[in-house]
DNA sequence: TAGGCCATCTGGTCCT
DNA sequence: AGGACCAGATGGCCTA
């Protein structure tokens, strides 16, 4: 599994909602542009899910033109959507320090190594502070109690990063992989 | 060529 | 009611 400072990949183009039909990608689809149904739909209808959308009667045009122009709007918004979730990816990852610039990380391992940067740094806090946030008198111990306590549950389940070096254990094994390229 | 990762479409469900 | 969110399906691109 590799991911390694890919190029920008070629995108079909977004659908432009403005669009004429006949300007659509030949290997996209839309609903109500030709005979073959959407590649995503078809398993659905195979599975008897689809058929009201499709219709087993022929519609009114006008009506079947709403339907579609729902649809290539509720499209645009499913595209905006996950292009914010995205650039949130993206912050996450420019987040995350030692690594590096030119090895884009995939979304898993972004996860991955965003929790346990952060588990490290939370057990490094809580080590250096004696349990005690700097500046802070009431919380500290508390958070402190809260963390001793989340380890034990940790521990209890068996978990691997119950200990606190376990993250960073893990986070510096996790580095180390990714400056490897592997 | 297989497998990983991703963008997109889609219908269902939840939320405001 | 309409939009947000979610998960399944599909196909393209890339690397080993």
């Amino acid at each position: 599994m590799k991911t390694k400072n890919r190029p920008p990949r070629r995108r079909v183009p977004p659908q432009d909602t403005a669009a004429s039909p006949g300007e659509q990608t030949p290997d996209r689809p839309q609903l109500g542009s030709g005979p073959e149904p959407p590649k995503g739909l078809r398993s659905r209808m195979a599975r008897g899910q689809g058929a009201r959308a499709e219709g087993g009667r022929r519609r009114q045009g006008s009506r079947r033109e709403s339907t579609v122009q729902r649809r290539l709007e509720s499209n645009e918004r499913e595209r905006q959507r996950m292009h914010k979730l995205n650039n949130a990816f993206q912050a996450l990852r420019e987040a995350i320090p030692h690594v590096r610039a030119d090895r884009k990380l995939s979304k898993i391992e972004t996860l991955t190594l965003a929790k346990n940067y952060i588990k490290s740094l939370t057990a490094t806090i809580l080590a250096m502070s004696s349990g005690r946030l700097p500046g802070l008198d009431g919380p500290g111990p508390k958070l402190y109690q809260h963390y001793q306590q989340q380890q034990a549950a940790g521990a209890a389940l068996g978990a691997t990063e119950a200990q606190p070096e376990g993250h960073l254990q893990k986070y510096s094994t996790q580095i180390h992989s990714f400056r490897e390229g592997s």
